[in-house]
RNA sequence: GGGGAGAUACUCAAGCGGUCAACGAGGGCAGACUGUAAAUCUGCUGGCUUAGCCUUCACAGGUUCGAAUCCUGUUCUCCCCA
């Protein structure tokens, strides 16, 4: 099967330039992504870009990670209302590294022929003089061309600079140079690229008359509307620090049956056949969830490790399983705090266990915003001390302490947290 | 430069002298039902020492027993005419 048939099936093409498909019929194509070092770590949303470049590795093809160190510096207008901040130069440094280590994981950059790369673009750009630049680059896009993207049009009325402006043609020269000098012909980016990929195309065209190629996926939506990969404490990462091994586990646990049909064909490598045969055993037991487990479990493994999997889903199980506060009891403080890994730790002198829950909430720990809210919650019977609902705020007594030291909360049925008496 | 409209809680958006911590919608949170899903229903959504009190309706003053609402000035936004 060729690359784009299988992309298309997995439901990851967007849009293509035409004769993409047959390109990739020959031998071995070069093709890049680009990613924005404009945090230490990527997210779930990278994750789509980061598995068309691990389909194109295993058809034999070689892929290219283009780290935007020079991009970075500018400020990628597509999809942003507003004018970006700029990153200083050690910050990016310091994202540069971070993102190349993820990367690490998902390409093979030592298989001969169709190894993975991964270049700098600021290599290339930091000796590149401004008069050079718009010489050799500027003078063969028109200003009407550019402006007819849509990453301008919407910004034109709100204001803009010149230097997100001039963005397409930094990113559209990037495609030129690993054109010329690692012979690419495909840039493969998200469906919000596809304007900066264009501009690409035409310059490659037009200085040297070459001929190129591309590919966009799509921007992944929720059956409900919502934006992919945003849990209530924000992004989901791909850093464990930023985002636990078990909260990561728990994302993808937690997508609806419709959302999970869409991820299983983007995010693992299951074949077709799997794929059906797991969705038709999903149906016939739904509440089993075999679907989401299958994508958390493959998933989890990939980013982080099978020990970490293993980890989370005993978390997971003795968290949402049927396990009581007797349960709780028996775990000895080693298995406690791996289980608990990544819930948020609230520490409070053993005097305290006297005050009321809802000052020990609230000011004592930072649970609660304001007693208002714990008043709340406790009004809709919302929380929990180690796994049993609490409405009587002076329950706490010294026989909640686990294992001598710990408390385990929750607010709300999936919210943990951990009162450390000390 | 001349004329006009406006700035209200996370967002949109009512309110035009007391009954306003402020209608409604969206979002968010929680509860019920389930499958840690979706849909649905319900409650909550400024703070507190909570039958009450305090701080909020761009900012600073003023009128009034009483102001988000009236007056003055300031800042900012939008529209029309030059």
């Amino acid at each position: 099967m060729d690359l784009v048939k299988e992309l298309k099936w997995r439901g990851m093409v967007h849009d293509l330039v035409p004769g993409t498909d047959d390109h990739f019929q020959n031998n071995m194509i070069t093709a890049y992504i680009g990613f924005d070092p404009t945090a230490d770590s990527l997210h779930i949303g990278s994750l789509v870009q980061i598995m068309t470049l691990v389909h194109l590795q295993k058809m034999g093809h070689k892929p290219i990670v283009l780290i935007g160190g020079a991009t970075g510096m500018v400020g990628d207008p597509s999809g942003k209302s507003k004018e970006r901040n700029l990153l200083d130069e050690d910050t990016l440094n310091n994202n540069i590294n971070a993102v190349k280590k993820q990367l690490e994981k998902f390409l093979d950059f030592n298989c001969g022929d169709n190894s993975a790369e991964i270049v700098n673009n600021f290599d290339w750009f930091k000796s590149y003089n401004f008069l050079s630049f718009i010489r050799d680059v500027g003078k063969y896009i028109p200003i009407g061309y550019m402006m007819t993207k849509d990453s301008v049009k919407n910004r034109i009325e709100t204001g803009m600079s010149f230097t997100e402006f001039s963005y397409q043609l930094v990113q559209g020269y990037d495609f030129y140079w690993l054109w010329k000098n690692k012979s690419c012909t495909v840039q493969l980016g998200g469906s919000d690229q596809w304007g900066n990929i264009v501009t690409g195309i035409e310059l490659i065209r037009k200085k040297d008359g070459g001929q190129v190629f591309a590919l966009t996926t799509p921007l992944i939506q929720k059956s409900d509307g919502g934006k992919f990969g945003k849990t209530e404490d924000g992004n989901v990462w791909l850093d464990k620090i930023k985002t636990s091994a078990y909260k990561f586990y728990q994302f993808w646990i937690n997508a609806s049956d419709e959302d999970s049909k869409n991820y299983i064909k983007i995010f693992t490598l299951k074949t077709q056949k799997e794929i059906d045969l797991i969705i038709k055993e999903h149906e016939m037991s739904p509440h089993l969830r075999l679907l989401q487990k299958a994508i958390a479990e493959d998933v989890t493994k990939r980013v982080h490790s099978p020990e970490d999997l293993e980890m989370a889903i005993q978390s997971s199980s003795i968290l949402f399983g049927k396990s009581t506060s007797e349960d709780l009891r028996k775990l000895d403080e080693d298995t406690f705090l791996s289980v608990f890994e990544g819930v948020p730790l609230y520490e409070i002198n053993r005097k305290d266990l006297s005050s009321n829950l809802l000052e020990l909430l609230t000011e004592k720990t930072k649970v609660f915003s304001s007693k208002g809210e714990a008043r709340r919650m406790f009004n809709s019977n919302a929380v929990s001390i180690n796994k049993e609902r609490v409405i009587d705020v002076d329950y706490l007594n010294s026989n909640h302490i686990l294992n001598d030291k710990y408390i385990l909360g929750q607010k709300g049925k999936k919210n943990y947290f951990i009162i450390v008496v000390i």
